[in-house]
DNA sequence: TTGTATGCGTTATCAG
DNA sequence: CTGATAACGCATACAA
């Protein structure tokens, strides 16, 4: 093996070739082969599985790339794997702070495993989703999707070409991770009745939304346990807006206590009340759901039912990350915790519905 | 050369062949070619710049196409190429609502483009800040560097590499997108001084940040101008908390007025004041800066200069997809406009600084 | 207009 | 442990 490690000729031809790489495009492992005095082959071995490669021509071709300043190409590196480090995430609405906690999960457990996260957003269309969902699927190792607007069987058609990861939904043979509903559920509805009220409204988000539909049978289901009256209203759509739209059929609905699909709709509904005269919480209590950025800045504070978001983004990073390295045995469904926020929006009624 | 680059070979006689490709892999061009009857180049052509090849070819080839679901492999199209349709955009902290406006600007315009966005974030650290834009510079087209922490220099260096484009913040020779802050802040200002302040504090974001000083510049200068005094405070972070913390020194003060490098800061202060039972706008008035998601939600309504995040990041995206494909005269900066939203947190002084 | 030949940077399959 | 060589899927000068 030729000692010369500098650029250097070892004499063939006097050919004084620029030791550091002045053309524009980056250098290549051939460059480095060349600078080392090895095959290429060898450097891609050296570079990508070390420890197939003796220690000193090991050195010898990191340096050598240290002084090229050598990086890999990703699509070069791509086409023959079909490899990226790559993850996509579609959510249904970016604006929708309930996403953000999960984009930043996601991300950030992508980043520290080395994995890059592309991101798109279905603005609530199925058809957007798909789309973006089968676009992105061509560059990446794996997909999640935050609760997904499309239907089961164009999931599980993804989930075929690659390893898909839901969030707040189940699929049958999907991967998923789930907030249980329940136990946060079933705090604030007992606290609604130990406050006094007797019927509560429901709020509810999309109708193509998984979770309002799970939400809806945990607060239904609650509500019986505890013994109080409970009504489902649409709302047109889950964001605050909708929430002041809907305040009407709350107040109509006669109930003195409402939960909401989301913390949108909550603040929402709460502003609209507000306005119309109406005292949170002496005369109607309101909680939220997801305990988004900002549920405590309104006042009263918003009561809520506070999804862990970032959890759910890190949970489905990890396990879609774990499927890619090959682990088979992954549990169909991971559940996160759910637990009432007890704020200032809900309590004890001051106004009794029937006089005494 | 071989032509059979098929698994099975063609032995030219009756070989029922399903006609949508049964393999696992998806369907290249030389699988088009062979069912269309013409050349792999041709194919190619036909599929990637459409008038070069006649029409009857073209549609047989599009046939074809459609028939076995064909599906570029963006990573073949790239080697070649080195062109991706993808963006890369890292903003300083994912969590701060601030970005949310300019993640939702840049992916709806490149989504519309047929671009898709690659998301990073530098955790308000100029070196992860670094390490990610290196990273991502490989796979992506051009960047997007929303309120970068790293030094210009860093920024030229990757501007040199591939088209880049900076928010919130001016270097030379890379073009950038940055709210002029100046309207907004002046008509924060007069609006204070018609309201009797006379000294206003500004408490400023991170030192790193480029947009901290021009605020404070603004501010400085607005000031001047209605004769008010004006002081700058540090503050430990651009969070709510940091604005909680940044309280008592704000009192210290004596200004009557705040404001603020961002929304965040504002409502944290608020909290703050109110909690130790200072009555807002009364004794002291409070403006925000972003008037990002939110600063509706809070007793009184955050007063606040609104920065245009969405149009900074659909104008970043567009500039750099402009010089992508070709476009070189770009301005250097391109201006968006800010202005004050005037709401509750400000208003007229009820307690005189110096009691008559 | 269409076919031919070659390159893009890596990985992987073989030999040696 | 290392070197040669063939894919990987597409684009593109060049030739016909």
């Amino acid at each position: 093996m030729s000692e010369s490690r500098t650029q250097d000729l070892s004499d063939s031809s006097a050919e004084a070739r620029k030791p550091v790489r002045s053309g524009k495009s980056s250098a290549t492992i051939y460059d480095i082969a060349k600078l080392a005095g090895v095959n290429p082959s060898t450097v891609s071995r050296a570079l990508s599985k070390p420890g197939r490669v003796s220690a000193k021509t090991q050195k010898l071709i990191e340096d050598a790339a240290a002084q090229l300043e050598y990086r890999v190409n990703p699509f070069a590196r791509a086409l023959p794997t079909g490899r990226t480090n790559t993850l996509a995430l579609i959510v249904a609405d970016i604006t929708n702070p309930t996403f953000f906690g999960i984009i930043r999960g996601a991300e950030s457990t992508a980043t520290a495993r080395d994995y890059t996260l592309m991101l798109a957003e279905s603005a609530e269309s199925a058809d957007t989703e798909l789309t973006a969902a089968r676009r992105m699927l061509a560059t990446v190792d794996g997909l999640i999707l935050a609760s997904p607007r499309m239907d089961d069987n164009h999931i599980r058609e993804l989930a075929r070409e690659k390893p898909v990861v839901v969030i707040n939904r189940q699929v049958d043979g999907v991967p998923s991770v789930v907030p249980d509903v329940n136990k946060g559920i079933g705090e604030a509805v007992r606290n609604l009745a130990a406050n006094g009220h007797r019927k509560v409204a429901y709020v509810a988000g999309p109708p193509q939304s998984w979770m309002t539909a799970r939400r809806w049978e945990g607060v239904k289901a609650a509500c019986e346990w505890s013994h109080l009256e409970c009504v489902q209203l649409p709302s047109p759509k889950p964001t605050v807006d909708g929430g002041r739209q809907v305040a009407r059929d709350v107040v109509a609905s006669g109930a003195t206590a409402v939960m909401t699909y989301n913390d949108l709709l909550a603040i929402g509904l709460m502003q609209e009340l507000q306005a119309a005269g109406m005292q949170v919480p002496d005369r109607i209590s309101i909680v939220g759901f997801d305990d988004i950025f900002g549920a405590d800045f309104t006042t009263p504070a918003l009561t809520t039912i506070r999804s862990p978001m970032t959890a759910c983004g890190t949970e489905a990073a990890t396990l879609l990350m774990e499927v890619l390295h090959g682990a088979e045995e992954v549990s169909p469904a991971l559940q996160v915790e759910t637990e009432l926020v007890l704020r200032g929006s809900s309590g004890r009624l001051l106004v009794a519905d029937h006089p005494a």
